[in-house]
DNA sequence: GCCCAGGGCACTG
DNA sequence: CAGTGCCATGGG
Protein backbone atom coordinates (compact mmCIF):
# COMPACT_ATOMS: atom_id res chain seq x y z
CA UNK A 1 0.00 0.00 0.00
CA UNK A 2 2.57 2.28 1.20
CA UNK A 3 6.75 3.10 0.52
CA UNK A 4 6.42 5.83 3.04
CA UNK A 5 8.00 5.62 6.59
CA UNK A 6 8.45 7.65 9.79
CA UNK A 7 10.19 10.65 8.12
CA UNK A 8 7.42 11.78 5.55
CA UNK A 9 4.83 11.94 8.19
CA UNK A 10 6.46 13.83 11.07
CA UNK A 11 7.73 16.40 8.21
CA UNK A 12 4.04 17.05 6.99
CA UNK A 13 3.12 17.23 10.94
CA UNK A 14 5.79 19.65 11.41
CA UNK A 15 5.07 21.47 8.08
CA UNK A 16 1.29 21.54 8.76
CA UNK A 17 1.86 22.68 12.89
CA UNK A 18 4.07 25.32 11.82
CA UNK A 19 1.85 26.56 9.10
CA UNK A 20 -1.51 26.68 11.25
CA UNK A 21 -0.46 26.21 14.77
CA UNK A 22 -2.32 24.52 17.50
CA UNK A 23 -5.48 23.66 16.82
CA UNK A 24 -6.63 22.26 20.26
CA UNK A 25 -9.28 19.81 19.15
CA UNK A 26 -11.68 18.89 20.15
CA UNK A 27 -13.56 22.28 20.81
CA UNK A 28 -15.86 22.22 23.71
CA UNK A 29 -17.64 24.55 26.08
CA UNK A 30 -16.17 24.65 29.38
CA UNK A 31 -17.80 27.59 30.55
CA UNK A 32 -21.29 25.81 30.01
CA UNK A 33 -20.37 22.41 31.75
CA UNK A 34 -18.84 24.28 34.63
CA UNK A 35 -21.75 25.98 35.16
CA UNK A 36 -23.92 22.83 34.68
CA UNK A 37 -21.61 20.59 36.43
CA UNK A 38 -21.38 17.79 33.17
CA UNK A 39 -18.86 16.62 31.41
CA UNK A 40 -17.17 18.08 28.62
CA UNK A 41 -15.78 14.60 27.50
CA UNK A 42 -20.26 13.67 27.44
CA UNK A 43 -20.26 17.10 24.61
CA UNK A 44 -17.05 15.40 22.23
CA UNK A 45 -18.74 12.28 22.07
CA UNK A 46 -22.35 14.15 21.25
CA UNK A 47 -20.68 16.57 18.31
CA UNK A 48 -19.01 13.39 16.86
CA UNK A 49 -22.14 11.58 16.35
CA UNK A 50 -23.82 14.39 15.15
CA UNK A 51 -21.02 15.73 13.15
CA UNK A 52 -21.00 12.26 10.61
CA UNK A 53 -20.70 13.58 7.27
CA UNK A 54 -22.23 17.43 8.13
CA UNK A 55 -20.51 20.35 8.24
CA UNK A 56 -19.16 21.82 11.74
CA UNK A 57 -21.36 24.60 11.34
CA UNK A 58 -24.21 22.77 11.47
CA UNK A 59 -23.31 20.57 14.38
CA UNK A 60 -22.89 24.37 15.89
CA UNK A 61 -26.31 24.84 15.82
CA UNK A 62 -27.47 21.58 17.15
CA UNK A 63 -24.95 22.07 19.73
CA UNK A 64 -26.58 25.69 20.90
CA UNK A 65 -29.73 24.47 20.79
CA UNK A 66 -29.14 21.45 23.16
CA UNK A 67 -27.15 23.74 25.15
CA UNK A 68 -30.18 26.11 25.57
CA UNK A 69 -32.34 23.12 26.59
CA UNK A 70 -29.49 22.05 29.25
CA UNK A 71 -29.61 18.55 27.57
CA UNK A 72 -25.58 18.64 26.06
CA UNK A 73 -24.50 15.76 28.49
CA UNK A 74 -25.94 11.93 28.86
CA UNK A 75 -28.19 12.45 31.09
CA UNK A 76 -29.83 15.66 29.39
CA UNK A 77 -29.71 14.00 25.82
CA UNK A 78 -31.80 10.48 28.23
CA UNK A 79 -34.29 13.03 29.66
CA UNK A 80 -35.87 15.04 26.48
CA UNK A 81 -38.50 13.08 25.08
CA UNK A 82 -37.20 11.96 21.50
CA UNK A 83 -39.01 14.62 18.87
CA UNK A 84 -37.82 17.03 20.89
CA UNK A 85 -34.50 15.85 20.46
CA UNK A 86 -34.77 15.74 16.63
CA UNK A 87 -36.09 19.10 16.77
CA UNK A 88 -32.98 20.36 18.57
CA UNK A 89 -30.60 18.81 16.38
CA UNK A 90 -32.79 18.72 13.05
CA UNK A 91 -29.38 21.60 11.65
CA UNK A 92 -27.24 18.87 11.76
CA UNK A 93 -28.47 16.59 9.11
CA UNK A 94 -29.86 13.21 9.03
CA UNK A 95 -31.54 14.04 11.84
CA UNK A 96 -34.01 11.20 12.44
CA UNK A 97 -31.27 8.73 12.62
CA UNK A 98 -28.83 10.40 14.93
CA UNK A 99 -31.50 11.42 17.33
CA UNK A 100 -31.96 7.78 17.61
CA UNK A 101 -27.92 6.95 17.91
CA UNK A 102 -27.53 9.18 20.67
CA UNK A 103 -30.51 8.05 22.64
CA UNK A 104 -29.37 4.70 22.13
CA UNK A 105 -25.54 5.72 23.03
CA UNK A 106 -26.68 7.11 26.23
CA UNK A 107 -28.77 4.02 27.47
CA UNK A 108 -26.38 2.13 27.15
CA UNK A 109 -23.84 4.08 28.57
CA UNK A 110 -25.56 6.46 31.42
CA UNK A 111 -22.03 8.49 32.07
CA UNK A 112 -18.45 8.86 30.90
CA UNK A 113 -17.44 6.37 33.53
CA UNK A 114 -18.92 3.90 31.72
CA UNK A 115 -16.82 3.93 28.69
CA UNK A 116 -13.57 4.16 30.95
CA UNK A 117 -12.83 0.59 30.18
CA UNK A 118 -14.13 0.26 26.35
CA UNK A 119 -12.02 -1.27 24.13
CA UNK A 120 -12.22 0.08 20.33
CA UNK A 121 -14.17 -3.00 19.46
CA UNK A 122 -17.07 -2.69 22.04
CA UNK A 123 -17.66 0.68 20.74
CA UNK A 124 -18.05 -0.41 16.89
CA UNK A 125 -20.69 -2.43 17.92
CA UNK A 126 -22.91 0.05 18.90
CA UNK A 127 -25.65 1.63 16.53
CA UNK A 128 -24.45 4.70 14.86
CA UNK A 129 -20.88 4.38 15.83
CA UNK A 130 -18.76 3.57 13.11
CA UNK A 131 -14.86 3.57 12.55
CA UNK A 132 -13.96 7.36 12.47
CA UNK A 133 -16.76 7.82 15.38
CA UNK A 134 -15.07 4.94 17.62
CA UNK A 135 -11.78 6.88 17.14
CA UNK A 136 -12.84 10.34 17.77
CA UNK A 137 -14.22 8.63 21.15
CA UNK A 138 -11.49 7.04 21.95
CA UNK A 139 -8.44 9.98 20.97
CA UNK A 140 -10.52 13.22 21.87
CA UNK A 141 -12.88 11.89 24.78
CA UNK A 142 -11.10 8.90 26.36
CA UNK A 143 -7.10 9.73 25.75
CA UNK A 144 -6.39 6.71 24.20
CA UNK A 145 -3.83 6.48 21.20
CA UNK A 146 -6.01 5.79 18.83
CA UNK A 147 -5.42 7.17 15.88
CA UNK A 148 -8.73 9.35 13.64
CA UNK A 149 -9.06 8.60 9.76
CA UNK A 150 -11.78 10.83 7.54
CA UNK A 151 -12.33 11.53 3.84
CA UNK A 152 -10.04 14.45 4.84
CA UNK A 153 -6.92 12.11 5.86
CA UNK A 154 -7.42 9.79 2.60
CA UNK A 155 -7.85 12.26 -0.22
CA UNK A 156 -4.52 13.92 1.28
CA UNK A 157 -2.59 10.80 1.42
CA UNK A 158 -3.90 10.38 -2.28
CA UNK A 159 -2.80 13.79 -3.50
CA UNK A 160 0.59 14.09 -1.63
CA UNK A 161 1.88 10.08 -1.97
CA UNK A 162 -1.16 8.53 -4.14
CA UNK A 163 -1.11 6.20 -1.00
CA UNK A 164 -4.55 4.28 -1.26
CA UNK A 165 -5.59 1.76 1.49
CA UNK A 166 -8.60 1.12 3.78
CA UNK A 167 -9.68 2.84 7.02
CA UNK A 168 -7.84 0.30 8.87
CA UNK A 169 -4.97 0.47 6.36
CA UNK A 170 -4.42 4.01 6.99
CA UNK A 171 -5.14 3.79 10.56
CA UNK A 172 -2.41 1.88 10.66
CA UNK A 173 0.31 3.31 8.62
CA UNK A 174 -0.17 6.72 11.24
CA UNK A 175 0.15 4.70 14.21
CA UNK A 176 3.27 2.28 13.22
CA UNK A 177 4.87 5.58 12.17
CA UNK A 178 4.15 7.95 14.69
CA UNK A 179 5.65 8.62 18.18
CA UNK A 180 2.99 7.26 20.53
CA UNK A 181 2.23 10.82 21.96
CA UNK A 182 -1.79 11.67 22.47
CA UNK A 183 -0.71 15.52 21.54
CA UNK A 184 0.60 14.15 18.36
CA UNK A 185 -2.29 12.27 17.43
CA UNK A 186 -4.70 14.96 18.09
CA UNK A 187 -3.02 17.56 16.87
CA UNK A 188 -2.42 15.85 13.64
CA UNK A 189 -5.97 15.11 12.62
CA UNK A 190 -7.02 18.61 13.05
CA UNK A 191 -4.44 19.78 11.43
CA UNK A 192 -5.36 17.64 8.31
CA UNK A 193 -9.21 18.90 8.23
CA UNK A 194 -8.00 22.09 9.12
CA UNK A 195 -5.09 21.92 5.73
CA UNK A 196 -7.85 20.05 3.63
CA UNK A 197 -10.64 22.38 4.31
CA UNK A 198 -8.68 25.66 3.53
CA UNK A 199 -6.37 23.65 0.70
CA UNK A 200 -6.73 20.27 -0.41
CA UNK A 201 -10.76 20.01 -0.76
CA UNK A 202 -12.24 17.95 -3.33
CA UNK A 203 -11.61 20.54 -6.49
CA UNK A 204 -7.81 21.78 -4.79
CA UNK A 205 -6.81 25.09 -4.61
CA UNK A 206 -3.15 24.71 -4.70
CA UNK A 207 -2.22 28.22 -5.07
CA UNK A 208 -0.36 29.08 -1.90
CA UNK A 209 -0.50 26.38 -0.75
CA UNK A 210 1.97 25.48 2.77
CA UNK A 211 3.08 21.70 1.73
CA UNK A 212 3.03 22.28 -2.32
CA UNK A 213 6.92 21.18 -2.14
CA UNK A 214 6.43 17.80 -0.84
CA UNK A 215 2.69 16.96 -2.70
CA UNK A 216 3.02 14.80 -5.84
CA UNK A 217 -0.24 15.67 -6.97
CA UNK A 218 0.91 19.51 -7.53
CA UNK A 219 3.82 18.74 -9.36
CA UNK A 220 2.12 16.90 -11.76
C1' DG B 1 -30.38 24.89 -9.14
C1' DC B 2 -26.06 22.50 -8.05
C1' DC B 3 -22.38 20.79 -4.94
C1' DC B 4 -20.62 19.56 -0.66
C1' DA B 5 -19.97 18.91 4.33
C1' DG B 6 -15.13 16.43 10.37
C1' DG B 7 -20.11 8.85 8.20
C1' DG B 8 -22.76 4.79 9.05
C1' DC B 9 -26.17 1.23 8.01
C1' DA B 10 -28.24 -2.22 5.27
C1' DC B 11 -28.08 -4.76 1.42
C1' DT B 12 -25.92 -6.81 -2.74
C1' DG B 13 -22.49 -9.32 -5.64
C1' DC C 1 -14.40 -7.59 1.24
C1' DA C 2 -15.93 -3.70 -2.20
C1' DG C 3 -19.73 -1.19 -4.10
C1' DT C 4 -24.29 1.26 -3.78
C1' DG C 5 -28.55 3.66 -2.08
C1' DC C 6 -30.17 5.98 1.61
C1' DC C 7 -30.36 9.33 5.29
C1' DA C 8 -31.41 15.52 5.21
C1' DT C 9 -29.87 20.24 6.61
C1' DG C 10 -27.64 24.68 5.35
C1' DG C 11 -23.96 27.50 3.21
C1' DG C 12 -21.37 28.70 -0.92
Amino acid sequence: MSGIGEGELINLYKKLFEFYGKQNWWPVDYEYHTLYKTDPREEIIIGAILTQNISWRNVEKALENLKKAKALSFEGIGKIPLDKLKELIKSSGFYKQKAVYLKNFVEIFRSIDDLKNISREELLKVKGIGRETADVILLYALDRLSFVVDTYTKRLLIRLWNIEGSYEEIKKLFEENLPKDLEIYKEFHALIDVHCKKFCRKKPVCKDCPIADICSFYSR
